[in-house]
DNA sequence: AAATGTGTACTACAAGAGTAGTACACTAAT
DNA sequence: ATTAGTGTACTACTCTTGTAGTACACATTT
């Protein structure tokens, strides 16, 4: 599988695995259902701690976003919003308004962001197939 | 001044600061040379060490936001931007991308993403004056 | 030169984060 | 019952983070 770290990244190991798991489950590269690497074999292949794989599996099912059975394996979750309503706007609505935070401070006018965003999920659409 | 800190917040008493700080220049609350309160004024009415503040300062100062001067005082820095473009432009995407991870786990679309964004623009326009 | 207001350096310490080692526990297949 | 695969608990160690205490250094005003 297409793994990789970098353990001189500054963030921590787990968190990178969480990152791409993330990403990976965000835009259908995994699929609800599929079956993730076994923690030994990903300690394995990314010369790192079982644990630490651990950790970053437990921490995406928290999330609800991979579902794990001990002596089975790991398998990304349906997805199923459990949040109600109101919570998961104003957290969408914080982390809008973080975005535009830094984008002001990264220079630039909140239509750039506007039109950059557009193109983005024009990009993303068209990779969906 | 209108700062406020919660120290069982989990996020630490300096990135409280420091997030504050960036949102009041972000939205005008702040503008280029206003002055900021003492390292120790702050501290008193946080009740917090002076420290504390000196390294929210600090970092705020080396992401280039304030200005400060020993025995002056700290100020808002003028606005300019020093990364070249390409590197604004490669950040800027990738919190794009961070947000659209975000939202999908939330629950999002991508569209509804936009949609939001689009009002919370909007928002901040009429309120920009 | 003294006083007062500014930011800072140095030190210390408690708490937590991150990872690894090792041993255990559950499940399915043989 | 055994085996081989899975995830996990427990422990320990290192390193970093966050904050505080204290003392120092610079700038301005008097």
């Amino acid at each position: 599988m297409w793994f990789h770290v970098d353990p001189s990244d500054g963030l921590p190991i787990y968190m990178q695995i969480i990152n791409q798991i993330k990403r990976a489950t965000a835009n259908g590269l995994l699929k609800a259902g599929d079956q993730l690497p076994s923690v030994r074999e990903m300690a394995v292949q990314l010369t790192v701690n079982p644990n630490t794989i651990s950790k970053a599996y437990q921490e995406l099912e928290r999330d609800g976003i991979i579902k794990t059975s001990r002596g089975i394996g790991t398998f990304v979750a349906e997805k199923e919003i459990k949040i109600v309503y109101e919570e998961r706007t104003k957290e969408m609505m914080a982390a809008i308004d973080r975005l535009l935070v830094e984008a002001h401070h990264l220079g630039f006018s909140r239509d750039e962001v506007f039109k950059l965003l557009e193109d983005r999920i024009k990009d993303w659409k068209v990779s969906d197939k």
